[in-house]
This record gives structure tokens, sequence and C-alpha cells, in this order.
DNA sequence: ATAACGCCCTGTGTGC
DNA sequence: TGCACACAGGGCGTTA
């Protein structure tokens, strides 16, 4: 299930091989993964028909391909997604959902594979947006700071010299409600923490929730947690700074780790843009191992229901608090 | 307004 | 053997 650090895998991945390759071929074997296309598929295939790719960038886990048309090749893989650069005469995958032919390039062609199609593709329209555009690695040049928040958000100091054109800070209009990600330098915490104050949730919800933090799903929440030695369900709200800050600490160490793994890959359904299975050679702390010993204390390892998933966290190292969400 | 739930989708594994 | 069902889960629409 690709999370940021897989995501980011890819997005290397196509910057190194597509950028300055002309599409000119579409092909959509299956409606669905193109279904946040509202136009059509029609309309989808007309779009990118003669587009040359400027550059791929990232939020989060969406990643998208900037067009010499202004707009964006936006992808999502959602749990089973993978997008990948095949020669032409490769056999077609089982679950290749669309195909891109591609010139000018490494004559590769770009496939997007997903079994479970909880992913797709869309090309959409840039917007600008508050918080300074997609930032973070690989994105457009970040070594400015520009006043972040989200809309209608106060915001901070205005802007300090160093800031990119407004016209580079730009975002697909399907991203721009997305936080900035966990390893985007420009995150702002300050204001996480201000939101998290005002929440009355559990810890793991707000970090899933990608209007918060962007880039965390299930796994790197629960490995996370299991760091920073805090139940999935303490309520946000009575969050110290000082606990936020290692809390992000260690989200953005195990996924350093995992980025410099190449990725994560638990039930190789994820493969990188060239093909290759992505490993956590190192392994997890949490996630998958009910009933294993925690590699702190040796207390075995529980599971537990939430939010139509699970919790994977040790009962001794992450005592469940009084008033849990 | 916020918070939380339910749905989408397919393949694999398990139990009867 | 075959069937039913649980499970994996990100994002978004709906509900409370």
């Amino acid at each position: 299930m690709p999370e940021l650090p897989e995501v980011e895998v890819v997005r290397r991945g196509l910057a190194r091989w597509m950028i300055g390759s002309t599409i000119d071929q579409v092909e959509v074997l299956h409606p669905r993964p193109v279904r946040r296309h509202e136009a059509g598929i029609d309309d989808f295939v007309q779009r990118l028909a003669g587009v040359t790719v400027l550059d791929a960038v990232r939020r989060g886990k969406f990643l998208w391909l900037n067009l010499d048309s202004g707009e964006a090749l936006l992808a999502h893989l959602g749990m089973s997604g993978q997008l990948l650069l095949e020669e032409p005469d490769a056999p077609d995958e089982k679950h290749l959902r669309v195909r891109l032919g591609l010139r000018g390039g490494s004559g590769r062609e770009l496939r997007f594979v997903d079994q479970r199609m909880f992913g797709g593709l869309a090309v959409v329209e840039m917007v600008k947006t508050p918080d300074g555009g997609p930032g973070g690695l690989g994105g457009v040049p970040s070594d400015g700071e520009i006043p972040v928040g989200l809309p209608g958000e106060p915001v901070g100091e205005g802007p300090v010299e160093g800031e990119y054109a407004a016209e580079e800070a730009l975002i697909p209009v399907p991203v721009a409600h997305i936080a900035r990600d966990a390893l985007d330098p420009l995150l702002d915490v300050d204001l996480l923490a201000a939101r998290l104050r005002r929440r009355e949730t559990g810890l793991k919800r707000a970090l899933l929730d990608q209007t918060l933090i962007s880039g965390i799903g299930n796994i790197y929440a629960d490995e996370a947690l299991w760091r920073a030695k805090l139940h999935y369900s303490r309520p946000t709200e009575k969050l110290n700074r000082p606990t936020l800050n290692r809390l992000l600490d260690d989200v953005r160490n195990v996924m350093r780790e995992a980025l410099a793994q190449g990725g994560t890959s638990f039930d190789s359904l994820y493969v990188d843009v060239n093909g290759q299975s992505g490993y956590f050679e190192r392994g997890l702390d949490a996630y998958g191992r009910e009933g294993e010993a925690c590699h702190r204390c040796g207390t075995q390892i529980r599971r537990e229901s939430f939010m139509n998933r699970s919790s994977f966290f040790c009962p001794k190292c992450q005592p469940t608090p009084r008033n849990g969400r």
C-alpha cells in the first residue's frame, strides 16, 4: 500500500525517465481508474494527446506530471496502483488499466496497473494556493518561505524574500485541500499544532487526515506511534508541543528509512516505476505484528479494529488512555 | 461548522 | 470441492 515514501520513489522514477517525453498515444482499458476525470474518457484521451511532460511533482500520496498544456496528469495509486515504464513490446499486465505511448524519451510506455482500482488518473487544471505550491521533495523550488495556511485560515507573517514566482505556486485542483506532507520542509508545525489543539479526535485519526498533514497511511501511522510510545486514541487537544515534535520526528524518520530502502512492500502489490519491487528490509515494529513480541519490551503486540481497519500497538509501551478516541 | 461512518473494488486466505 | 465471508484501506460522499 503505497504511502509517501513509495509514491516518492515512483515520482523520482517518472522525473528521471519522463521529463521531455511527449504523449502520442493513450489507451484506456478500464473506465474506473479514469472516473475522476469528470469530462469522460474521450476528453481524458484528447487532453493528453500531444502534450509534453515538464516535471513530476508530489504532495503526500498525490503525484502529478506537469504538462506543457498548463494542465497536469494527476495520479493516485490508491492501494494497489503502479506506474510502470515498460518496453512497448512487453506483455500486458493482468491489471493494466491505462497505457500512454511516449516519444522523445526513454522509448518506453507508461502503464497504470491497478488491481483494486482505488487509484486513478485524471487530467486536471492547476490552481494557485495560499501555501506556496507543492514544495517538498522534488517539488518546485522550495528554498523560499511563503505564508503557509489553508484557505480561510490565519496566515503568519507576509512573504519573505526568496519566494518563488507565484506562477509556479500552482497545484492541481483536487490536491488543493491537502496539507503539506510530513517530509515537506515548508510544513507549518505551528499551524498543525494549533489545529490539533482545536480538534476533538484521536491521534491516529488526525495523522491519517490528509488535510492536517499528508502522506501518512495506516502502516506509517502505527510505526510512528510505536516509536513515539503513544496510543492511537490519545486525544489530540492534550498533545503538548514537545510530544508533537517527537512524534513528527518519528514520522519523518520512519519515512526516511523507508525511502532509503526504496519504498516498502508488504504484499508485492507495490512495484516501483521500473518494475522493481521495493522492500523495507529492516522490517516493521508494530504493523502486522499481532501476537509477536514488542521489539522494545517483549510484550505481545495487540491488534484492534479501528476506522474499518487495524491498529497495531504495544499495550505496555503505548498504554490506552482513559478517555481515548 | 466538525467528526465519524460507509462505500467503493478485487484477490487472497480461512473456516465450514 | 465449493461457498461465504473477512480482510486489505485511501479518499470522498453522506450522515449525525
